[in-house]
DNA sequence: GTCTATAGAATGATAGAC
DNA sequence: GTCTATCATTCTATAGAC
């Protein structure tokens, strides 16, 4: 058993990306060595590239897999404005809750993307940027929002909502439903028309 | 002209500083090197080792003492909580234009804080949020606003007010007191009581 | 598929000349 | 006070054995 030779494809490329992520949140993606990835790994270093062209094409992946992740899981409901925006706001909230650390990378690492890679990763998140944004043009077009300028509200809300994942830790004084009722009321009231 | 010799103590340790804020913010600290900091100042490596013990020395008391000016520069007036919120919200946004790239390694390079320099600027940093908490408290007292949990309310208002130096730019399409105004738009309605 | 071994470059920090 | 030169590590990535 010490030695730890033959086939593994099959769990040791999710594993390299669990990893990966972990230690990138953690300790940043420039901070963090294959080496390190690889302990983490319970393999060789050299191993790694197997399943990953490069470290920066693991960094991408994560980051890519996200936001599309984020994209597909919620599409605006046909509903009036408000409800559309409690629906962001909650998807929101308990999408950001469930993957801290993806969350967290996606946010931090830009930094450290090649600028093709960046440009993908920024048009994603323009994508969604854009989602919300619609939702308050819409509201205020209906006269329910009171929003002067709706790319700064959407700046604003979702500075506010991703910034959950800096405070919250599970099985605090807060529950996950109180957090989520809360920026909601917090959202609502941002932007609701007087 | 071609060697640069002599005395430059004075200048060098701001340029230091400066070259050092600049480059963590653009590429972060773990990815900048000593070599690259002193090519920007315009030393040699080895040089920058008379102005700073080591490179985390060089973080730390950049975030150190932007942490100390940012409480230096504002205290609570003596007045009702929606005019100290406001007085905090403006100077929050004003303090944070005017300082992105400081603000922003303040934010990100937590990670590569040594544990024992982590602890004094959590430590500040908790200071900051505890006054406007306060003010949240004693508006809430007064009835003047609406906040079913200070700490959760507080960290929000926090993370959309800071999440300004994100996507604001100079000369962009609003101007700075435009900015200033529409955050404290919803910042106060989002707190307010009905 | 994983290993050992290593190439080749870069890193933080120091020593000693000037 | 800054320089050149260098130490001792560390890094990403690759080559070839098994």
């Amino acid at each position: 058993m010490a030695r730890k030779q033959g086939s593994h494809a099959d769990i040791t490329g999710p594993r390299l990306r669990e990893a990966a992520l972990r230690l990138f949140a953690r300790h940043g993606f420039a901070a963090v060595s294959m080496r390190q990835i690889a302990a983490e790994v319970g393999v060789q270093a050299g191993a790694l590239y197997l399943y990953t062209p490069d470290k920066q094409a693991l960094l991408f992946d994560l980051m890519r897999d996200h936001l599309e992740d984020l994209l597909a899981d919620w599409a605006p409901p046909e509903a009036p404005p408000l409800m559309q925006l409690e629906s962001f706001v909650r998807h929101h909230i308990r999408y950001h809750l469930d993957r801290p650390d993806l969350v967290f990378i996606a946010y931090m690492e830009l930094r450290n993307l090649d600028p093709a890679n960046f440009a993908v990763i920024e048009g994603l998140r323009r994508d969604y940027e854009t989602r919300l944004e619609a939702i308050l043009r819409r509201g205020r077009a209906a006269g329910v929002f009171d929003v002067a300028d709706t790319k700064l509200a959407t700046m604003a809300l979702i500075a506010m909502l991703t910034g959950v994942t800096t405070w919250y830790r599970e099985g605090g004084r807060l529950d996950r439903a109180t957090v989520e009722a809360l920026y909601w009321d917090m959202a609502r009231k941002a932007v609701a028309a007087a």
